[in-house]
DNA sequence: TCGGAAATCAAGACCC
DNA sequence: GGGTCTTGATTTCCGA
């Protein structure tokens, strides 16, 4: 089963080997990422700080922030419109 | 939760503001990598590449990866174990 | 949500009642199941087994088994792949 | 990988091997009842039932269950009790 | 766009 | 009670 079925082209063989690379790249740094998000939550803990209460804090926040930048968005949409009539 | 928040001490409120933005921090450098990973299989698509397949392929990739981290323990626990059938 | 919960028709009531006893009954042996597993356990650690490397056994019986099935899933994948590129 | 160390004596070969054979079992008899489960909560989608509900439903009679038994539990240790005295 | 399928995330259960 | 691991809920993504 490791064998490269030859059927595919070379370009699509490298093609897949360095998609699959960059890709495992990315999640290996996310996991990273993961890791020091939990051990955050653990000296948060250690802290005597409720964790559960801390990730409701940061979901709201992200939310916040996340409408913001909708609300941004919109605006930008409402300025091009407005410009728009004009011209 | 059987205090008001503001009985908070400003030690508290500085650690709980400190952990929070770490947390947003990190978490927006997943949301950048999540797009980063987006982004390789969107290219890959476009080089007419099966996305769902790709997924396949990583996610193997990754288990084969964690299988033999988890040998490492496996191997750890019997080890373990022996030495404990010796006391 | 939006209804008061007494507005519910008879059907619906009684549909209601069969769904949840149902899944009680099922529940109920699921329970019954871990306790004999938990009884296996407890019997192996009585011959002098560790009862932690078992559970690891087990997982890992128990992974090799899903192996198989996802091996198939891919396979099918991979095949639909082919199909679909001749298209 | 897959030879056996035959530094364990048959006993505890053929122990383990139960064992692990025993509980493989249970658990795919728990697979089979959860894969109905599943099918329940489907049937009860299908009814135009609200699954999420539906669970807290489950969940608050288990709970009540629970209590009832444990009620009981301590009810027959009151007895127990009481008739120790007499004795 | 809607509906199901898959990945991610939080919560609960279980064991020690 | 603390840590780990399974399970359930949420979100996301793809195809019809």
């Amino acid at each position: 089963m490791d064998e490269a079925p030859d059927m595919l082209g070379h370009n699509a063989q490298t093609a897949i080997k360095g998609i699959v690379e960059r890709v495992l790249n990315v999640e290996a740094e996310m996991d990273d990422l993961k890791v020091d998000r939990k051990e955050i939550y653990a000296e948060a803990k250690a802290f005597g700080l409720d964790a559960k209460i801390l990730r409701k804090v940061v979901a709201r926040e992200r939310a916040d922030k996340a409408k913001l930048a909708e609300e941004e968005a919109l605006l930008d949409l409402y300025i091009a419109a407005m410009l728009g009539l004009k011209s």
